[in-house]
DNA sequence: TTGTATGCGTTATCAA
DNA sequence: TTGATAACGCATACAA
């Protein structure tokens, strides 16, 4: 398994590997016809590859680029990495994924990885644990991105949805259904789209005059949830419907629905902040907060990619902000007389 | 962003790039205790990180496998890429994972592009269509692993499931709750893990002394599905019950059940081969062929750094099965009378 | 214990 | 139009 080398193809060819290499950035506008072929040739017969280490090594670029995503659990991850992988395939370039499982040490592992990997630049779903890092990529120009989250100390590019609107609205919706005992339940409050659907849902309660219940308000670890909600389904007032702040408290929520013979939506009502898959034909088909994944990964990409072409100024506003859809289904559509 | 290299180090420090680079790799047996620290010191104030393209020129190594996919949109694909990602982060290995889209010609194309970045070997759902490519590397012994589909034409090592036993299991279980007129819907049948569920499919039925009826059939592309279901439940011995070929002939099936009003399990039972992650708690909850992904993905891992580290030869087997597990759930478990 | 010299496979600069 | 030659940043054999 020797690797045959531009030398050999030169040698092989009768020319020298700057001929080569010329021939292969397609710089044959004054090449002989027949040193072409001869080099041709030679490729083909060796059955040559171009080494992109030694190129990267050279041209210091790789044509690549590291996605560090939050949680690789979460569709919504999955849905903007392969947006990012398209936009970048359609530019030549490639994208690798690395799971930080919302974790600041492996997140600077992973940065500290990739970058030594020489990656053109990073597209980060960023913990919010790693401020010196993040400012000293920002002060020395490396192309970054992130997504998902603000992070309101450093002046970095940022994909955004408008979580409190989009939670207000769903709120709103509910309230419109005659549903007065609604609880919302998500992970743990440490990130900014946690803190801000969740001040959606309290802002809507307010506009409408309905008064916060604290144990209204369930934000803990996944493997926590099934006991809260069965705390909260305990309570004489029990609520009647039922906000799930992203996809895996989602799924809690079904499961403990399901072990306790809870209907949708005759006993509780439904609404989940993000793209289920199957939201359309299950059975009942559910209320979703839809984020538009697809459209911000690419625009994540595309600023990416502007960063590391051209190396532009930031503009005046760094915060790009995508609206979600209600997409209002079975699970939440009965009215509550 | 001017990068700062081992040289820039060791002119702050006062000693020579080999001493770095000895202090790098953790080879400071015998080294002054005050050259080390000098190092350190000047490692830290300059922010020096090292390049490990260069040093990947070097080692003719990068710590990186690739992983090519058939269709990213299949959980199994996700999962067992995870799996891989798990294990190599273990070993200190990182992965880059490609969708191949089940297209030959993308096949091609990222194995050439992986190899070009020297991946030091290659996990691959083979789309069956670049025989020749498959064999060079056989005979180059470039460390290679296949997953989920067997080429008979190469002696690499492959991981497969009994698709064939564990399909004809199902279709047993179904016969068992009385079910007769059973048809299955697959994906066209080009690659042979789908040619061999359709085959424990046939020798179920045969085995029962059911007749097979080729209406009961199906295996079309995912965009032709709805209208094939549809003339499948037009018929006048219409199917009791149903096989999903994969997720996401499954994902059809529902939607065209829905839009039906037809109801799991009382109209049609339903069966799927592949994980879902809904199923234990979808209503109804749903049968599912389950397939040991995260198990495979780790063994593939395994196999391919043992090569990769190793040089091993190939053992007499190179086949690697593992078993599915049939979990019953709602959606096939009433019996019909 | 540390330094010098050389090479990894490519691209870039400049001559020829 | 093509060819020497010097980088790129690091590792390593060998010398000191």
């Amino acid at each position: 398994m020797k690797r045959v080398t531009m030398a050999d193809v030169a040698k092989a060819a009768g020319v020298s590997k700057s001929t080569v290499s010329q021939f292969l950035n397609k710089r044959y506008e004054h090449m002989g016809e027949e040193t072409k072929e001869k080099i041709r040739e030679a490729i083909e017969r060796l059955g040559y590859h171009p080494n992109y280490i030694a190129r990267s090594l050279k041209q210091k670029r790789t044509a690549m680029i590291g996605i560090i995503v939050a949680n690789i659990m979460h569709s919504f991850s999955t849905e903007i990495s392969r947006a990012i992988e398209d936009f970048c395939h359609e530019h030549d370039m490639h994208a690798i994924v690395c799971n930080a499982d919302d974790d600041p040490v492996k997140e600077r592992k992973y940065i500290e990885m990739l970058r030594a990997r020489q990656v053109d630049g990073l597209i980060l779903f960023p913990t919010g644990g790693n401020l010196e890092l993040y400012k000293q990529m920002e002060q020395e120009r490396y192309p970054v991105v992130f997504v998902d989250r603000k992070i309101s100390e450093v002046n970095i590019r940022t994909i955004v949805v408008n979580n409190k609107e989009a939670t207000y609205q769903a709120v709103a919706h509910l309230i419109e259904k005659g549903h007065r005992d609604i609880a919302i339940i998500t992970p743990p409050l440490t990130i900014y789209p946690r803190i801000e659907r969740m001040n959606g849902y309290k802002q809507a309660l307010n506009d409408y005059r309905i008064p916060i219940k604290q144990e209204y308000m369930i934000s803990t670890e996944i493997q926590r949830m099934i006991s809260e909600l069965s705390r909260l389904f305990a309570l004489p007032d029990k609520p009647t419907a039922l906000v799930a702040g992203n996809d895996l408290s989602f799924f809690e929520v079904m499961k403990f629905l399901k072990e306790n013979g809870l209907r949708v939506p005759n006993n509780v009502a439904v609404v989940v902040f993000d793209n289920i898959p199957f939201a359309s034909f299950s059975e009942p088909t559910m209320t979703t907060i839809a984020q538009p994944a697809y459209a911000m990964g690419k625009k994540a990409a595309e600023l990416l990619l502007q960063q590391i072409h051209h190396h532009e100024e930031l503009p005046d506003s760094n915060l790009y902000t995508f609206p979600c859809t209600l997409m209002i289904r079975e699970s939440s559509s009965r009215a509550l007389i």
